[in-house]
DNA sequence: AAGAATGTTATGTA
DNA sequence: CTACATAACATTCT
């Protein structure tokens, strides 16, 4: 099973090697080496994140996109490294560290005007200090989509990916199929600090960790796989044991616990 | 070795 | 404008 990751902890883990990065080279396929051939040599000033998109501040006000999408995948090499396979896209030197790009749906530069379009798209997100909630209890106002489905749209709401929308809802005891526009004021609230206080768990341990703080005894490593999730491709409910519920909503599989997620009461 | 997987955008239709 | 379906794109693992 792959090892779990999302675009946040791959920018933490970026952030840290900065010290002293430049791009060093381009793949041998075309995709990725107008980039290569622009950037080649500089330096790595800022990481943006965005959501699921990184924003690489180079020299000379270069900016590269970067957007994993399912596939991409950062790999951190002890130097030297072996020659790049032809799926790498980019390498990074680190000093120390050589860093390998792959699978990612975007890896190229963006111009400004290109770069606040696509920001401009994107809802707030929870991550970044001065996010506004405000923006997406709007949005979830006029939805009659599935609340499950909302949490993925990035126009509502940005960053949350198809493991942490079946652990927030389950956090919450919502049930993912409720139209958005039917959730109240307080369970928004409480999706929203949800959603930052899993995020920056997930930022500071480096994987996706939902379970509460006082099972992971602080030492969130010390879980394995399935065990650091309450509901997400789980058999069974972490919490209650009941067998877990998958449907597809948005094209992706969501998982949740009919128990600990029960269907609203109709109001007499 | 087909199929699934932690994502998103574009496009067409209603 | 919202909604829904479909295709496209990227790669690795079992």
């Amino acid at each position: 099973m792959p090892e779990g990751h999302t675009i946040h902890r791959y920018a933490r883990l970026q952030t840290q090697a900065l010290g002293d990065t430049s791009l060093r080279m381009s793949s041998p396929q075309d995709r990725a080496s107008e980039a290569a051939e622009a950037l080649d040599g500089r330096r790595i000033e800022r990481i943006d994140a965005y959501g699921k998109h990184l924003l690489y501040r180079f020299e000379d006000e270069l900016s590269l996109h970067v957007h994993l999408g399912l596939f991409g995948r950062f790999r951190t090499w002890r130097a030297p490294a072996p020659p790049p396979r032809d799926t790498i896209r980019l390498r990074f030197d680190a000093g120390e560290r050589v860093i390998d790009l792959s699978g990612a749906t975007a890896s190229h530069l963006i111009d400004p005007a290109t770069e606040a379009k696509m920001l401009a798209r994107l809802g707030p997100d929870p991550l970044r200090p001065g996010a506004d909630p405000e923006r997406a209890w709007e949005a979830l106002r006029r939805r009659r989509i599935p609340i499950g489905a909302a949490l993925l749209d990035q126009n509502v709401i940005a960053g949350i990916g198809n493991v942490y929308r079946a652990e927030i809802l389950f956090a919450c005891g919502l049930d993912p199929i409720l139209p958005a526009k039917t959730i109240k004021r307080a369970e928004w609230e409480e999706i929203w600090e949800t959603t930052r206080a899993m995020l920056r768990t997930g930022e500071r341990s480096g994987r996706i960790v939902t379970v509460p703080a006082s099972e992971s005894k602080g030492a969130p490593s010390k879980l394995r796989g399935r065990d650091r999730v309450q509901v997400y491709r789980r058999e069974q409910c972490r919490r209650c044991g009941t067998k877990v519920r998958m449907k597809e909503i948005s094209a992706r599989n969501l998982f949740w616990c009919p128990t600990c997620q029960p269907r609203r009461r109709r109001l007499a």
